[in-house]
DNA sequence: CATGAATGAGTATTCATTCAT
DNA sequence: GATGAATGAATACTCATTCAT
């Protein structure tokens, strides 16, 4: 797209891309604030201007990276809970699911997490407190999904009465801890393995 | 700091207070970067300068905030990890202990636990990584007191052979996440118990 | 520039009309410096590089715009100038004229004598300051053809021995003002008759 | 006020006061758009911070800026307009009066008048069109001084019935121009009669 | 000790212009 | 000729911190 491209492959991604995957590391590493868009185009190696031909400000980006990365993440947790698998199966392979996203994501959402709460930005462009929502009901969806599955359960008689959301809540704090304390090892599975395990079989020793 | 307190200025020690409830207020609600040393003082209805006489840096007002307010909460902590009761009974009570000191902070410590990721500071000011570490070691410490106690709880037999470790965290993470979510009602006994009786003996029923 | 015509491409010659009408209708409403390059290529329909394939700068595009309205204008003021009526007579019509042509191009011609002052460019792209003065130039020929008249008129003993240099300003003065103002309606005559018999008769009563 | 204040006059006038001068050089030279915080606090030795403790924004400066330098020049038309002059030595002494304050600040208003008009600013930090009405209603507040005076004379019998609101503006529009021709050598008194000559008893030789 | 005026480093954003296609 | 993606110089504004009183 414009701009001569030469032979090789290192091009095909567009300059946009580069300017996502550059935004990525900077928002990890550094949060929302102290990421600063000078930063971005070095690492991206692209003029500041190319930024805002991409993206409106340096919040619509933050916002884009969020939305484009975590996609693909509430898809497949859609597929596993649309699947035909039993309930207990499909909790462990969402917390697989999450541990591999989150594992992956880490510093992004955590950054995300925060900004979102109101902590961060508005006193700057503006951004309106609408797309902040839809940020909160991505979050929502992938919760409900878990809570639908527990539901499940509960009616198929395999799990107890427990209280769905706050169990959802409490499973899906359980994968980010694991991550953020950086627990989570090369082997998804083994951790994934534990917190199920104990979310489902409890701590305490049976008599 | 804890200065001669005549008779007659009865406000001589309480600046240095007001300043620190104002520093809360507006901590909490605005986050740590969006937070700003003007709206303190209007707060505090103190002067600029007047900050930096009892606190060096806006970074440092911050932690030493967390440090006084944290310290109460170590400390009740650390009595029920010392005292005779059971382990499953210490369980229950640190998790209503845990409850109740994040309700009551829950916004200044989400800002923190951001901050000391590493998303703040660092290139700003000062406030060496070492002062960081100290507060991740408070963190820490509330941590190992639990974990102590499932170690216990895993000796006496009580416990199954779990990652004590993990475990603590998890349980943390979920009280925290409780906290966050607004799940955590006036009694707060009844979510403690929830929190417990999930981690202890699970959410599957038990055939 | 002024192209070959062939059948086919009806566009090849107006792409360049088509910018300056969207740069008449931009550079009007928003002034020169709140004026954008791209407010003009969406207006205009055409791409960026067109623009300046055909002026240099957003500068000389302004210039070139004033220019070529201004031509006609001058033209037949010159005509009038020439012609053979009487100095008072003469005075009316080019009153009369000027109010033709402020009054349709007036918010162009304001933006023009703000930025002729000196206040806009400079430091900027280029356009020399003998550019400025061509400009300069055409607004004087203007006003020496009045003045002109005027001198005609005292030493045909039909105007006092006033100073007609500053006259002829002031009269112009005048006919801007009236169009800035919005006095000029429909009836340009009007108007013309109004400003010609206050500033030949005057507005104090004849004794 | 705050720092160390030698013995000399020369820090009597506020920093504030520095600024508003340094911002009206500037502003004089360069025009609204084209002239920078950065230069003006370079002229009034002082910080950027400073400007901003002062002024909430460069357009709030700007508009200050007007209002502190139109106010006496306001009072001081009201108080020809109010005295027990006659209609025609008031009308000499308002064009005398206006002369001198456009010939002090007459670039400034050149800009002021561009700004108005809506060419200026709007696009940045926002400074509601409320506040530009107030500046219209000063520019208007000292025409309607003028026309109540023609209206005066009319009413007197000394002028003739002309239209009083286009009159005043026509008298108005030669001040200025006289004023931006820098036609206003040092006696102001020469210009101002030849202006109010010409206006009262015309340019026609009386037969 | 308390104060707040002064400061300036740090940053997001705009927009005219270029040039490979 | 026409296009528009890429560019970066230019600039208003924020806010933690200092220091003379």
């Amino acid at each position: 797209m414009g701009h001569y491209r030469g032979g090789g492959h290192e091009d095909t991604r567009s300059k946009r891309q580069h300017i996502l995957e550059a935004a990525y590391e900077v928002f990890s590493k550094k949060g929302y604030h102290r990421a600063t868009v000078d930063e971005i185009i070095a690492m991206a190696d692209t003029g500041k201007g190319t930024v805002y031909n991409y993206f409106t400000s340096k919040e619509q980006l933050f916002y884009t990276l969020i939305r484009e990365r975590s996609q693909p993440f509430e898809k497949a947790m859609s597929q596993v809970a649309d699947s035909e698998e039993q309930p207990l199966v499909k909790i462990e392979l969402m917390v697989r699911l999450a541990l591999g996203f989150y594992r992956e994501n880490a510093d992004l959402w955590r950054v995300m997490m925060h900004e979102i709460r109101g902590f961060g930005s508005e006193g700057h462009t503006a951004m309106a407190p609408e797309i902040k929502a839809k940020y909160h009901e991505g979050f929502r969806r992938i919760l409900s999904r878990m809570e639908k599955v527990l539901d499940d359960g509960i009616a198929q008689g395999v799990l107890r009465k427990i209280d769905s959301t706050r169990s959802a809540y409490g499973l899906f704090s359980v994968i980010v801890m694991m991550v953020y304390q950086k627990f989570v090892d090369e082997d998804i599975e083994t951790t994934a393995r534990q917190v199920t395990d104990i979310f489902l079989y409890g701590a305490a020793r049976r008599s």
